[in-house]
DNA sequence: GTACATTGTGAACAGTGTTCTTTCGGCTTT
DNA sequence: AAAGCCGAAAGAACACTGTTCACAATGTAC
């Protein structure tokens, strides 16, 4: 545990000028380090300050010294999660693409992390780390010839669905922790079946595409919706590129 | 604080058979409308079993006996939310608006209550009380001429939307609990026109798109955009109800 | 080598959800 | 009418939580 009793290291093991950093230092870094081994091996609801102390060995208090809030370090681990995003140029032809691109790479990041859109959700999304992703998503959806207002709202639009169906994916995962994802699944589509088909005809006719469909289909179907209701407020002449429906 | 230093009712003021009920009976109803009480005065952070027992008059282990956990609690209050939502019968016609509808009510049940977006966020929304009105919803949609996939992945779609759109609101409100609206929203809109216009010139285009508008005229914007994706996947003939864009 | 400022410590405070044992109140049964 | 009973409420306790405080150790600067 202490590494006092080492005896001193003699001055020609010093490579540099001092000592090489024998008691790593506490940096926010690596609090944010220790906090994400404890969600992902705790969940969101037992990631506590005193938790991430023991992960490093260290007191809590002494988390306090770099990092004012528990708020504050779940803003960093928010933020954690945009590093190295990099959205493409805007091309007019494939915008429709590079939106669900971007999407996709957000439902990605949030499953990443066990509970991590439990964090993302309740953020107000505009920590000025993810200024420059939300103008190129801008610049992107000006390629695809939206008009401003539509803009405006379309990222509210994108993220509040990847954000909602990633968190919703979570949710079903943990609530039944022990048992496996099939036996959830065909227990959930066996009860939509069995409820009283005179009552429920929709729900009855519509178990197994409800459950037992792929998330990954769900999510791309979902994300399809929402470009295509996107694309339909284009004005720009090569919006409809052909599968357009109407 | 206690009653028992009274003296006993004398015969002839008890007015029937008993007494008038001098202690109303715990029940669940009586509990979930204290949490409530204690939701709009103190928000969800501050709703804590002990202050639901002080706003009854009661001690905290007695809620334990009519309820098993706070999980349950707000379950209820969860579940409360959609007491006498009434959809109406599908009709071909103007299912859009009826869709419409549907998330225009249930955003106005979550504002209803301060942070309900936040309870109803983070629970997998498939209660038995609520089945009925899915297979409500399914039926609109079906009216609509969806195909089966689609309306299998609509429900999620407008209820991610509706609750994700509700919660930022009250994010918004409760992050900024001092200053007004009005103060907030120019704050914002001048922070995001005040950003270097090379790097972000979208971001300052639209900074008065973003925050100047109304939340009903956002929602509604973003309820349309998802209609229309919807509608685009509509095999009916009377689909494009005239001011389809393509 | 001494002063300083930073960083980590341990204890404490005010809360939280939940459970345990005890006490009470109202109802049924003699 | 008295006795008993059983569910419901009370109170204290447990194991946590986030956060703060005064104090000790540490390494840096003069």
């Amino acid at each position: 545990m202490s590494q006092q009793d080492d005896v001193p290291t003699p001055p020609w093991e010093r490579p540099r000028k001092r000592q090489a950093p024998a008691r790593i230092p506490l940096t926010r870094e690596r609090i944010v380090d220790a906090a994400f081994v404890v969600l992902d091996r705790d969940g969101f609801d037992k990631l506590s300050m005193r938790q991430v102390a023991a992960k490093l060995g260290v007191a809590v208090s002494a988390l306090y010294v770099h990092v004012d809030d528990k708020d504050e370090l779940l803003r960093l681990m928010y933020n954690r999660m945009f590093e190295g995003v990099d959205l493409p140029d805007p091309d007019p032809e494939t915008w429709q693409e590079q939106i669900k691109d971007f999407a996709r790479s957000g439902r990605e990041r949030l499953l990443r992390h066990r509970d991590m859109a439990r964090i993302s959700m309740g953020h107000v999304p505009f920590t000025g780390e993810l200024l420059p992703h939300i103008e190129k998503l801008f610049a992107i959806l000006k390629a695809g010839g939206l008009p401003d207002k539509v803009m405006a709202i379309a990222g509210d639009l994108l993220s509040t669905y990847m954000e909602g169906f990633t968190l919703e994916e979570n949710m079903w995962r943990e609530r039944m922790g022990e048992a496996s994802w099939q036996t959830i699944s065909t227990e959930t589509e066996n009860y939509f079946a069995s409820l009283p088909p005179d009552r429920f005809p929709n729900l009855v006719a519509l178990a197994d595409l409800m459950v037992g469909e792929t998330n990954d289909y769900r999510f791309e179907l979902g994300l399809d919706i929402i470009v295509r209701g996107l694309a339909s407020y284009s004005v720009s002449p090569s919006a409809p590129d052909g599968d357009e429906a109407p």
